[in-house]
DNA sequence: ATCCTTTAATGAATCGTTTTACTATAATGA
DNA sequence: TCATTATAGTAAAACGATTCATTAAAGGAT
């Protein structure tokens, strides 16, 4: 455990002073460094392999470079990584640097995750959720500028980016209209989520646009696994006036729907097409035939979010927008 | 942007010296602080909202208490993320701190993660990937002790930590013989990972430890995706003398299985039972019956890299053993 | 009255940088 | 020749904590 060599040691190999050492590594001082020097100096950081330390740099500079991205579970589950990797990528792009800590869903850990970043200083944080939901941050995120990521706060002040699950809704219907469905059945998800109420929002507001009449007998409440798409896609099926085209909620009801369709000697897409929710690759993918399907903005919302607290934290000012990012279709074989 | 709070406002407002907060702060100097000024010290702290500056301990005492986590795209994607959970949980239990960078297999981004965490003067580092294969880690890596996850280097010389991949293709073999299964056809995994050979040698194994011979006519080489389960299940299943159970190299090729068996008139379990592998909820509790699977030891596998880095870093040396940690069968309902 | 010990507390050095203010030498212009 | 201005560099303070060495006061013991 060899402590490694400061500013100083190189310093003296070079034969000049720390300040000097300071100035060829930063580039500052303007011309107050020799080109005879600069090399000198560089040589000496080369040999002893000398890497500044970040602690004393901050200490003197106050500025952490640090963000924060507390997360219930993006980061030990499958759903939304596509959010860390947005996240990561805009906070590298500029410099800083991203500290991630899972709390999965624990009070008491979101407590401790925020005091341990405020005393790492950081110069923000992000609070992401692996659903769109209404959260309660906790207080520690007060105290430095601060976003809500595929989630919101009901108290209203906290900014937040959120999938627009509306335009979502519509998107996926209007792929099935273009391709001439009129009777179209939709398997949502259990209501109360934020997700279910407006992808439902969206399906409505697209038959509308076309001049369909909502038909409530073809909206199945589905409870967003494969066994919820596939009782819904039998009743939907079996009924007097049956759909040809069928809206799931999201991608595992898509795949029970798939099953039903199947038992009942339905192909897909030619007899009954289907388009899914979340684009969860492992599904949509791998279900034949693939499943065209809506994806959430993961990556853009974790784009989005680092860039907002970039641009405003310097700013000092943090202004409680909501900001909806779009969902895409992804067509693959289904409809 | 105000400045927070030091050690030294706190001292001023409680009327003693910076030197007797740390002493509070701390509990240490044994009792050369009275009951008294304790309190008073304790409650300016919290007057205050004073936290102390983790820049500022970690210049004074070299110790940073952070280990540095470089993965491939664990958080990135959905497969592995159990590590990161098992390793996060280690790390805090110890009084750690985990600071993960996602490379997205980008060797430039490795280096850099590398430089940064080194930098910061974590304590070890853990490089990781979403799936078991070889690597060459940064040589940055070198400058610290580390630790493999779920990878090993051909080097030899590095510790790491990976599923034993034998054990598990002779667990979920023995799943189905347990059954009474004895022609077992088996939808392997491309050949050239240690995940396909590892288990095709644990197939082979469980086979002779019951005297049933090596048939090569029930061995298929899928493609790791459902389409490979789906022509491999066929082709078995239209053979001369077809299998009762088919082991499949991971989920979605018995995804695909299920397809073709399916279409076929057999059910699962009662006709032909099926195992998967991998334990992906999203596929494996969709399917209809549920999938019997095997599941990787993700979550144990950060535990154990990370009890290995704490355990072995502090006493400076890091022997490079291979650990490998078993597979748990998952019972569903396909056996 | 002197010496020793205990209790309660503090001053100052230290960690590794950055930055401000300063100095010494050389070159330039009048 | 002298004043001015670049040029090339350095000394020292500051950032916020910890810790070693020291001190001041009070309470015995002799």
């Amino acid at each position: 455990m060899k402590r490694s060599p400061t500013i100083g040691d190189v310093a003296k190999l070079a034969g000049v002073s720390p300040t000097t050492v300071s100035f060829v590594l930063n580039d500052v001082g303007g011309s107050s460094v020799s080109a005879r020097t600069r090399e000198r100096v560089r040589r000496s950081v080369q040999d002893l392999g000398y890497r500044p330390n970040v602690a004393a740099k901050l200490l003197r500079a106050s500025r952490s470079h640090t963000i924060g991205f507390v997360t219930d579970e993006i980061a030990s589950t499958p759903f939304a990584s596509g959010i860390i990797e947005g996240a990561q990528d805009v906070a590298w792009e500029n410099g800083k640097i991203l500290m991630i800590v899972n709390t999965g869903r624990n009070r008491k850990m979101e407590e401790r995750a925020a005091e341990m970043m405020l005393e790492r200083r950081v110069e923000s944080i992000i609070y992401a959720t692996m659903f769109h939901r209404a959260v309660e941050p906790p207080k520690g995120f007060r105290e430095v500028p601060a976003i809500l990521l595929d989630c919101y706060s009901e108290e209203g002040h906290w900014p937040s980016v959120v999938p627009d699950e509306v335009s979502g809704g519509r998107t996926a219907t209007e792929a099935l209209l273009v391709k001439g469905h009129e009777r179209i059945g939709f398997i949502n998800l259990p209501s109360g989520s934020p997700a279910a109420e407006g992808r439902l929002e969206g399906y409505a507001q697209a038959l509308e646009a076309r001049g369909l009449v909502f038909d409530a007998s073809l909206v199945k409440c589905g409870d967003g696994r494969s066994s919820g798409g596939y009782s819904g896609a039998l009743e939907l099926m079996l009924a007097a006036d049956p759909p040809t085209a069928i809206f799931c909620g999201n991608d595992p009801t898509a795949m029970g729907a798939y099953e039903a369709l199947k038992e009942l000697g339905f192909y897909i897409p030619q007899d009954v097409a289907v388009v899914g929710f979340d684009n969860q690759a492992l599904i949509a993918d791998q279900l034949r035939p693939p499943l065209s399907t809506v994806a959430l903005p993961h990556y853009e919302m974790g784009r989005w979010a680092v860039n907002y607290l970039i641009k405003h934290a310097g700013a000092g000012e943090t202004p409680p927008i909501r900001s909806t990012l779009d969902c895409v279709y992804v067509e693959r074989e289904s409809v």
